[in-house]
DNA sequence: AAGGATTGTCTCTTACAAGAGACGCATGTA
DNA sequence: TACATGCGTCTCTTGTAAGAGACAATCCTT
C-alpha cells in the first residue's frame, strides 16, 4: 500500500505526463481507507492516495452517491458506506467455507481460550479474514483484514503448499523475507518449510512476527489438494509441547470438518 | 435497480452516441450482482448491465485483480470477492450503531420468537440491514440487503419522520406507492402516517407487503431527533392487541438503549 | 461434419473524464 | 486587519479509456 502503483515518482511525486484511470483511483481510495481504518477528510485522502484534489472530490462524490462511502458524522470526513457492508454480506452468504469457518473460529477460541484466526490468500497476500481473541490477559493483536507477508506466518506456508517454486517466487518479494525484527529468511528455507507443511498437514512457527508467540496452523481444503484457507491458533511461545500437540489435533479435526474434499 | 441510469434507450438500447464512465459501469455491475445474489458469466453480466462485452471484460479483470470480485469455482463466472467482505467488516467496526444493533436484533428474535430486523435508509431506499428469523414454522422472508419502497413498511414511516413534505416527495416515487397487491396508497395518507409516527415514537402497519403479517417498528436515534435506523418485528397479522403492545414496549426499550441522543 | 452461439483477446477511434489551477469562503493565528 | 491554510466548486485542455467490431477457439445442437 505504501506506493499504490510502482511508477516513477522519483522524489517529488511529479511524474509529469500520466493520468490515472478513475477506477484505479477508486481502488486506491478504498484500500487507503482500509489501512487507515477511520474516517478521513477528503483533502487528506487526496494526499494519502497521491491524487489531485479535484479528481478526488469528484470520485468521492460518486462513491458517496452510490453508497460505497459515507460522509462521517462530523461533516467532511469519509469512510466506508453501507453498500460495502451489504456487498460483504452477500459475499459471506455465497461462501459456505467463510461462513462456517467464522463460526468454527469463534468456537475454537472460546473452547481453547487462545486467539484463533481464519486466514486466506488475498491477491497474493496472507490475510486474516476472521479472528476471535482469546481469553488471555495480554491481547495478541490481530485485526481482521490485516495483511502480512506470507513468510512471516505458519499459515503462509500452508497456503502455498502445492505451488511450484516459480509460483512461490512470484508471490514472495524480497522484502517479504525480512522479519519485523530485521532477520532475513532464506528463500530456500521457506520453500522447504512449505514442502514440509504440505506433507505433514500442519505448520508451527515460533517467534516470527514477534518474540512472544507461536503460531499453529492447519489447512482447509476446498477441493482435494487445494488449500483454500487455514485455521490457526496464536499461543504463547512457551506453550508446552504436549499442549501444542493437543491443540494441533483439535485444529485438524475442525479443519477437516470444514474442508470439502481434503 | 431495473434500469441503472434513466437515460434514453427508448426501445432498442441503442442510445447511439453516449459513453458511460467506467466507474459508473462498475457500480452498476456491483449492484447487479447484489440483486442476482449469485455468480454470473461475464457475457451475461454484460447483458445484465447493458454494457459492451469488451468493456465488461476489461472492468471485470480490474475488479478481480483488485479482489473486489472473484472468479467463481466453475471458471468463468464472477461474484463478489473477499475485499468487499473486508471493507464491509471495516464498516461494521466503524459503526457502533450497526454493531450493537445487530446483536440487539439477534437477541430480540431469540427472546420473542418473531422475525426481527434492523433497517436503515440507503440512498433514499428502505434497506434491511440485518435480520434474524423467528422460530415460527412459516418463514417470513426478509433477505439482508433487500431494498423495498418506503411506503410499504412501518420502518419507512419512521425513517422519514422529521423531513418536510418536499423532502419526502423527493424520496418517494409514484411507483413506490403501489403495494404488491396492486392497491395504491395516497401520498397524503402516507405523509400523515409519517407525522403520526414521529409523534407516537412507533409505527404499526398491517398487511402492506403481504396479507399475513404485521410490522411493528420503533426508531433508533443517532442524535436527538435524527432517526438513523429502525428496529422492527414482523409478526402474524392476527397477533393480539395485547401482545402487540407488549412487543412494542419491548422494542422501545431496546431501541432506546441503542440510541445516542434520543 | 456443418451450423450457430458463446467466450476470451485484440485493435483502433474519438468522446470524454482526469487533472491543473483559479476562485470564493470559511477558518485560525499573529 | 492582514495572512495563511484548508475546504468545496468550477472551468478548460488533452491524454486516454470506453466502445465497436473483428478474430480464433470452444462449445453445444443438429
Amino acid at each position: 500500500m505504501q506506493d499504490g502503483n510502482a511508477l516513477a515518482m522519483s522524489a517529488d511525486e511529479k511524474t509529469p505526463g500520466s493520468r490515472e484511470k478513475g477506477l484505479t483511483r477508486v481502488l486506491e481510495i478504498l484500500e487507503f481507507l482500509h489501512t487507515t481504518q477511520r474516517a478521513i477528510g477528503i483533502g487528506d485522502l487526496a494526499k494519502g492516495v497521491n491524487a489531485p484534489r479535484s479528481t478526488t472530490y469528484t470520485l468521492v462524490r460518486s462513491l458517496v452517491d452510490a453508497g460505497l462511502l459515507e460522509m462521517a458524522g462530523d461533516g467532511n470526513r469519509v469512510y466506508f458506506g453501507k453498500k460495502l457492508y451489504l456487498y460483504g454480506m452477500d459475499y459471506v452468504r455465497g461462501n459456505d467455507l467463510l461462513r462456517r469457518g467464522r463460526q468454527e473460529v469463534d468456537h475454537l477460541s472460546r473452547e481453547t481460550g487462545e486467539t484463533s484466526e481464519l486466514c486466506m490468500l488475498q491477491s497474493g497476500r496472507y490475510t486474516i479474514v476472521h479472528s476471535s481473541p482469546g481469553t488471555r490477559p495480554f491481547r495478541i493483536s490481530s485485526a481482521t483484514g490485516l495483511q502480512i507477508p506470507l513468510p512471516w506466518t505458519a499459515s503462509g506456508r500452508l497456503l502455498l503448499a502445492g505451488l511450484d517454486r516459480a509460483a512461490i517466487e512470484a508471490m514472495v518479494s524480497d522484502d517479504d523475507l525480512v522479519l519485523p525484527d530485521g532477520r532475513k529468511l532464506r528463500l530456500d528455507d521457506f520453500i522447504a518449510d512449505i514442502a514440509k507443511a504440505g506433507v505433514t498437514g500442519y505448520c508451527v512457527t515460533s517467534g516470527l512476527v514477534d518474540a512472544y508467540t507461536k503460531c499453529l496452523a492447519v489447512p482447509v481444503f476446498s477441493a482435494p489438494g487445494k488449500v483454500e484457507a487455514t485455521m490457526c491458533l496464536v499461543v504463547p511461545i512457551d506453550t508446552s509441547e504436549e499442549r501444542t500437540a493437543d491443540l494441533i489435533g483439535l485444529l485438524r479435526g475442525r479443519a477437516g470438518g470444514l474442508s470439502i474434499g481434503g
